[in-house]
RNA sequence: GUGGGCGUAGUGUAGUUGGUUAACACGUCAGGUUGUGGCCCUGAAGAUCGCGGGUUCAAGUCCCGUCGCUCACCCCA
């Protein structure tokens, strides 16, 4: 039954049964972060609202109305975590990270929040693996990073993917584009749907990635955001391409890439699995080298991504990917009479101690039921204790696969039980 | 923010053109004689049919609202 108060819209109880995928991917994640030296940092579950005013964009959707924006006791504008990427420059920033060797390797696994409209694969809070390499300017560390995405889905067993990449320019390239994209829908905001009409002002470079069916010539006809890349811009994307040609992660130039966040600067890249549709975008990343300049540190250019566990699982669960086989329970302790049951405690203690698990049945219940309970729990094996055991200090030691069962003293059940 | 579908026990579903004690499966619990699981059999608990209002002699079944879920747009991981 629905109780009074249930989780909040958008948001999800992840049960217990859901818990091994988070585990394999929590662990997967990890594990490669070690390969590549990445180490973890976790930041405040909320930050300055100005942060990401300054960093993600004022004009942005996530900023002007995505963002779970509130008032502390002391007035502060605070605003919950929506995006990874500011807070651990802001980190890196607040402890003097620049002293260390460049760059600096991050990771993190968190929960993100957005005050969007849920729907398949889209929640109000979702969690967000990434990883962010800063104080590195160089196509290398780009590249790196994609390795680090690509290596993940494929270490996790998921297939199909594509990588889509692109380059947006940087501060001196890119205004000059925007220019001309602005130029060139001039003289088309009749032929155009409402939204793109109010994007050539606010957002131009989302003109580009617009799905409209009335938009699409318009879209065509566009100049290309690759044709007015600055030497530099331009240098640095062909270097990028070349090194992810040479690690032979497969990938697709977009031109029409755009990101949502106003901080990227030169590469872009995403990863979509084969299933189309909206919400299919399982990771994205891209360099940001005028962040932390926005928020106050010394010119220091980065790069990173991010990649949402919801939909990772979403797509390892279409996909049929196995999960390792969980750790079942050793040993479950069945008490056959009251006065068992003291010894049934500490028979389960000792099984810990060795490192195993145990658990006790409830000596009120009947044997049969006792081992109904080690059947569903999937027991290796029960171990039965009973007045008849007591006498002997042993235990009557049945392993649930097979049925067959023997008495064993009651300090030998662990040695019969390892594997 | 916009539009479509849906909302019945823990879970998944059935409930004929509105008409008496809301059904089934799985799950849970208890039994199937004397200390033993998985199959099988029996039984029990568990739903004021999301919530609020309305129409009607009568509503799970019709109408309105509301909340939630879901799908698409938008946006994004």
């Amino acid at each position: 039954m629905a109780p009074d108060i249930q989780a909040p819209r958008g948001t999800q109880d992840i049960l217990p049964d859901e818990q091994p995928w988070w585990d394999y991917v929590r662990d997967t994640a990890e594990k490669l972060c070690g390969e590549f030296r990445y180490t973890q940092i976790d930041t405040p579950m909320f930050e300055d609202v100005a942060l990401f005013k300054r960093t993600v964009g004022d004009t942005t959707d996530i900023v002007q109305k995505e963002m779970y924006v509130f008032q502390d006791r002391g007035d502060q504008e605070l605003a919950l975590r929506p995006e990874g990427t500011a807070p651990v420059c802001r980190a890196y920033i607040e402890h003097g990270m620049h002293n260390q060797p460049q760059p600096v390797r991050l990771f993190y696994i968190t929960p993100i929040f957005r005050y969007d409209r849920p729907q398949a694969g889209r929640y109000r809070q979702h969690h967000q693996f990434g990883i962010e390499a800063i104080g590195d300017a160089s196509p290398s560390v780009d590249t790196e990073t994609i390795e680090v995405l690509w290596r993940l889905y494929e270490n996790l067993g998921l297939t199909g993917l594509t990588l889509n990449l692109n380059s947006i320019g940087d501060a001196e390239c890119r205004p000059r584009y925007l220019e001309a994209l602005r130029a060139y829908y001039s003289d088309k905001l009749d032929r155009v749907c409402r939204d793109c009409q109010a994007r050539v002002e606010r957002n131009p470079l989302r003109l580009l990635d617009c799905k409209n069916a009335e938009c699409q010539d318009a879209v065509a006809g566009a100049p290309a955001l690759t044709d007015y890349l600055c030497e530099a811009c331009g240098d640095h994307f062909s270097q990028v391409r070349g090194y992810v040609e040479s690690l032979g992660i497969p990938h697709v130039v977009n031109p029409r890439l755009v990101r949502g966040l106003d901080y990227y600067t030169r590469t872009v890249y995403e990863v979509q699995p084969v299933e189309e549709g909206g919400q299919s975008t399982v990771g994205a990343g891209g360099r940001y080298d005028g962040l932390i300049e926005q928020i106050g540190g010394n010119p220091t250019p980065g790069v990173g991504f991010a990649t949402g566990i919801e939909r990772i699982i979403l797509n390892m669960k279409r996909q049929n990917v196995n999960l390792p086989d969980a750790a079942r329970l050793a040993v479950f302790v069945v008490c056959a009479s009251a006065a068992a049951r003291v010894f049934a405690f500490k028979l389960a203690s000792d099984l810990r101690r060795a490192g195993l698990s145990a658990v006790v049945g409830d000596s009120d219940r009947s044997l049969k039921a006792q081992m109904r309970h080690a059947g569903s729990l999937q027991a290796a094996y029960a171990a039965i204790i009973g007045d008849r055991e007591l006498e002997a200090n042993s235990v009557t030691l049945k392993r649930l696969a097979d049925g067959s069962q023997e008495t064993v003293p009651m300090g030998d059940v662990a040695s019969r039980v390892r594997p």
